[in-house]
DNA sequence: CAAAATATTGCAACCGATTGCAAAAATTGA
DNA sequence: TCAATTTTTGCAATCGGTTGCAATATTTTG
């Protein structure tokens, strides 16, 4: 009897060696009640006859996917490109299938990625919130069967998810502090929308920074955006017509923090002399701008490969120690772009 | 009798409408032989009930997995996110799943992703290739079976798969003459390894344009690297020992293009006054470094679409004409880091 | 109104791997 | 040598959706 289809499922190789398909699906994933010599015959016909284990009979019968989803705000920003490179090492290490979507900064596309991720059974979930998203209840579908949801950078607290992250109020505040230490008093923060963690709390470290130096804190320097190069560039046409003018700029990546200082120094302003500027996430465009960014190195491999391995770890043993929390290190990196006094080379 | 999973199946729902399981089947799927009041009915039970469709059984019964499989060189490059972006949007579109995975430029690693993608039976492979691929042999489970292959930007010819690409010999045609026309005559060509298209037919490009304006061609003008940041500091140091000093560098990607001119601007040569140069990708780094890149504006995220969309072409009818190149426009941008003539602004 | 045609629905056998439990084989012990 | 153990292996049901073909219901037609 010829098989139709080209594939050679357990049956085959069990007829060919006359045993059964249950020791041949036994000895294939080495259980231990078979004999060494069995194993190994079966392994070589299985491998000469061109068996390939069929995943959607086992996981019908499993119920597990091996599969975890991914859901980033937008997949071609250098960040999250490294987060992902991060990620796929991980799940690619341990035998996990990856499916990577992207919610395009919107809330509602965010509730259609994981409506789709959980209908394609994913045993778990990695996710970086979208821009505007206002409610969790779109995790509860994942809550109610158990699927471990990971959050990485744009996290939210919710039902004991874990999530990794960096001190986004320390590194507000160090950014803050050290533009203070350079001279500035008048200082502007450029963030995003106040929903997501990374903006509220560099934000909050923001306000930290000019309290503990007695700094008035006003209003019409907070800038909230949606942080693109297109909203750089309109803040800084903005921060040149503001009557007393800034004399340091914080913002909250380094896209916006270039899209500035192009502004900035058409319009003949002097960086960092008249406006200092600090950015965020330490892309590798802020070695290139002249002058060179200050700002926040982010983890961003890291953050993605300790996220895998957390999921990946929940998945292995449901029972594990629930850290909710794991906080990578950041670290202020200071280039010309804030450096007021001592002004080095060319 | 309770359900020990939560998972509500087919047969949940004709029960509870006193049907067969093969009509409730065939009404979610909007099978014609149902009638419609029947399929509502069905519909919305099965909506109340909580019912999800349940791939693994299908797929199982119908041998395909609504899956494709990428394989990218990197993940963490503007131009690979960017392209990567473009595909997951239209394979979202279309209900596909995507799996992705990094080849790391490596030819080992990716014979293991092609064969982890085979094995998890992606219905089609979306491909760019590593940077050291030397055969086609690890596509043979592919072509075997049967599962169709598309290649994107990094191309081969081979059993009749599709490509997208641009014209990467006309594109590097246009940028040497672009160079020459500026009064360059010693012109360095950084490229990586000649077996991947896109570096072999720019070359081709330069050696044309070399030839058409009467240039002799000079072997130490061309160099080959990784392309990497590392590599373009590297060649620039080696540039700047240049005994009859070269006055303008074509590189094959804006990465180098910007490392080099760093480096060059280290040593205090100007450009483009002593050294024009001309990068490819059109990345947005190009418009931030000093002086601006003149660079090759490379259509990323429709490559990315529309090798989606052919794939998928091809998945839903394996008959569709194999049109087996598709060559999308490109674009030379001109900006300050080649223009030694008119000179503009600051 | 009966026969023929058409529209709907159900039956039952797949798709392939998994696994509890029973059966057979091999080993040990007395 | 024969029973008691311990190892190995096989049986058969299960996971849930699909689909060819048969069966039933509804329309149409003469």
């Amino acid at each position: 009897m010829v098989k139709s289809s080209g594939e050679v499922t357990i049956y085959d190789v069990a007829k060919a060696l006359n045993l059964s398909p249950s020791t041949v699906s036994r000895a294939l994933k080495d259980h231990p009640h078979i004999r060494k010599e069995t194993k190994r015959k079966i392994r070589i016909t299985a491998g000469e006859m061109g068996y390939r284990h069929n995943k959607f009979a086992s996981n019908l019968r499993l119920k597990h996917t091996n599969t975890i989803g991914v859901v980033v705000p937008k997949l071609n920003s250098y960040f999250m490109a490294t987060t992902l490179a991060g990620i796929e090492k991980i799940t690619t290490e341990f035998g996990y299938g990856l499916i990577i979507s992207q919610s395009q900064e919107s809330w509602r596309k965010e509730i259609s990625c994981i409506s789709t991720l959980f209908n394609s059974r994913v045993d778990g979930l990695l996710i970086s919130l979208a821009y505007d998203t206002k409610n969790m209840n779109h995790f509860d579908i994942l809550f109610k069967k158990d699927i471990p949801v990971v959050f990485f950078d744009r996290v939210a607290d919710c039902h004991g998810c874990m999530s990794i992250i960096i001190d986004n109020y320390k590194a507000g505040y160090e950014a803050t502090s050290h533009l203070i230490e350079q001279g500035c008093r008048k200082i502007i923060y450029l963030g995003g929308n106040m929903l997501r963690n990374v903006y509220s709390e560099r934000y909050r470290g923001y306000r930290q920074a000019l309290d503990e130096n007695k700094i008035d804190f006003d209003q019409n320097m907070v800038i909230i955006s949606d942080m693109s190069v297109q909203a750089g560039t309109e803040t800084a046409r903005k921060i040149i017509r503001m009557k007393p003018r800034p004399d340091g700029i914080f913002t909250a990546n380094d896209t916006t923090a270039v899209a500035i200082i192009v502004e900035l120094e058409k319009a003949g302003i002097k960086i960092p002399e008249e406006i200092a500027v600090v950015g965020f996430n330490n892309e590798p465009i802020s070695q290139v701008i002249k002058p060179n960014l200050t700002t926040i190195d982010y983890p961003a491999r890291e953050i993605g490969e300790i996220a895998a391995t957390s999921l990946i770890a929940k998945l292995k043993d449901s029972q594990t120690a629930n850290l909710s929390t794991i906080v990578l290190k950041h670290n202020l990196i200071i280039r010309q772009s804030s450096l007021k006094n001592n002004n080095a080379d060319s």
